[in-house]
DNA sequence: TCAAAAGTGTTCTGCATACACCCATGT
DNA sequence: ACATGGGTGTATGCAGAACACTTTTGA
């Protein structure tokens, strides 16, 4: 390499994600317990720096498994961030992702790491390391974008959910509250569920039937310019 | 900084831009022609190494300034690619960005970089050098959507303009084509455009009267939660 | 008088919105 | 029997889509 262009090979990048979980009732993002300086015992987006030999969009899938155990996760990248003064111990640019996961698969089984990582509402979180709060604001901004275009919500879901769990959802997901016939009306016109004739058990009420997501439906419509507009 | 961090701070960042322009009938990207190895010869997206003491975002209207003497322009942040292969000379990781300029601006300014710089129709686009044909299709992917939420298109118009010309520039950026009518009734019924009171010249048929984009509408109506849906 | 683009209204359809009561189950 | 959430239909208004002719100017 030539003598004038090494100064520009100076800097790292790092990958900072953004895991969405939803509860039933609230959208969640996991968020370790950093244990090392800077911002030692601070909460943080699970994050590392990049291997110089890697592809950034790989190592997003290499980075969130080393510390979470989570692995095969489809992301979304988001924004990426380059203040000058934004990592205290270099100049690191950082590249936001998010992705969604189902809350429970995660819960049933946690991995070594698990005490320093914990779910938190997305409402309740503030002071966060780095400039996280501000990757956090804008992945929760893109998602809420990229909801009402593509049928992403079903990632957060069990398999099987009630109608009345998916409004929830996307309640929380876009901050609004949705009128229940309405919403009811949209999702079923749309056909992308499917009935899968069982009901809930155990619930001291009338049991809601649950659905499924017919993923296969989905491309069908897709190719024929279908818009998902919840 | 500890020297197992060392071998991470080896990357370069560059910044590659994409300056949209219309001329009344195409939508147009500014490119330059490309000096020196590597992909000499080839057509390129305007775009340098970041220098490490610089903010990423503010870097971006150097580089650009730098290379086409345009300045004071709106960016926005598109996507950030991160392949190992992507740069010849090493690992350089790039964020593109897009803005919006007035076209005739421009050509009544042209710089000492103007026999190297020429404006493309994106229809007419391919085989740039490096991985840009990938950061202007997602540009221009991004433009769409952005267009549909936000009056960005008066960027690249004239201060004074006629509603064809309007539509004919939407009709470039979305690649679809509108109905005269509706397209009238709904753009006239935003409030967002004054009249000005002029009339075309020089035209060897009936003028058609200026507007000009009512920016302080426009804020007054963002308040209330508008939404710009051409 | 011709060519070329500007400008104008109505109808139809479908989708968003607002809104209140009965149903099925567990306790 | 009561508490809890599940599940249902209708009426209204608004906005998008389709569609053809007259007007104004310069050449």
């Amino acid at each position: 390499m030539e003598k004038n262009l090494k100064k520009y090979f100076t800097l790292a990048v790092s990958i900072d994600c953004v895991v969405f979980g939803f509860d039933g009732k609230d959208l969640k993002v996991l968020l370790i317990k950093r244990g090392e300086v800077p911002f030692k015992n601070f909460w943080a987006l699970p994050g590392d720096l990049m291997k110089p030999d890697e592809d950034l969009n790989v190592s997003v899938n290499h980075i969130l498994k080393d510390l979470t155990g989570l692995s095969d996760l489809f992301f979304e990248q988001v924004e990426t961030f380059g203040e000058i003064k934004r990592h205290p111990l270099g100049r690191v640019i950082t590249t936001g992702y998010y992705t969604l996961i189902k809350i429970d698969d995660y819960e049933l089984n946690p991995s070594s790491f698990a005490s320093k990582a914990k779910w938190f509402k997305i409402k309740k979180i503030n002071e966060l390391a780095f400039d996280h709060d501000k990757i956090l604001l804008s992945s929760i901004q893109k998602l809420q974008k990229s909801v009402r275009i593509r049928p992403l919500g079903f990632e957060l879901l069990p398999q099987l959910f009630t109608l009345t769990e998916l409004k929830l959802l996307y309640e929380a997901i876009l901050d609004i509250k949705m009128d229940t016939r309405n919403f009811r009306k949209k999702i079923l016109q749309m056909k992308l569920l499917k009935e899968t004739g069982k009901l809930q058990e155990n619930v001291s009420h009338r049991p809601a039937k649950l659905f499924q997501f017919d993923k296969k439906q989905y491309e069908i419509l897709e190719k024929k310019g279908f818009n998902f507009d919840v």
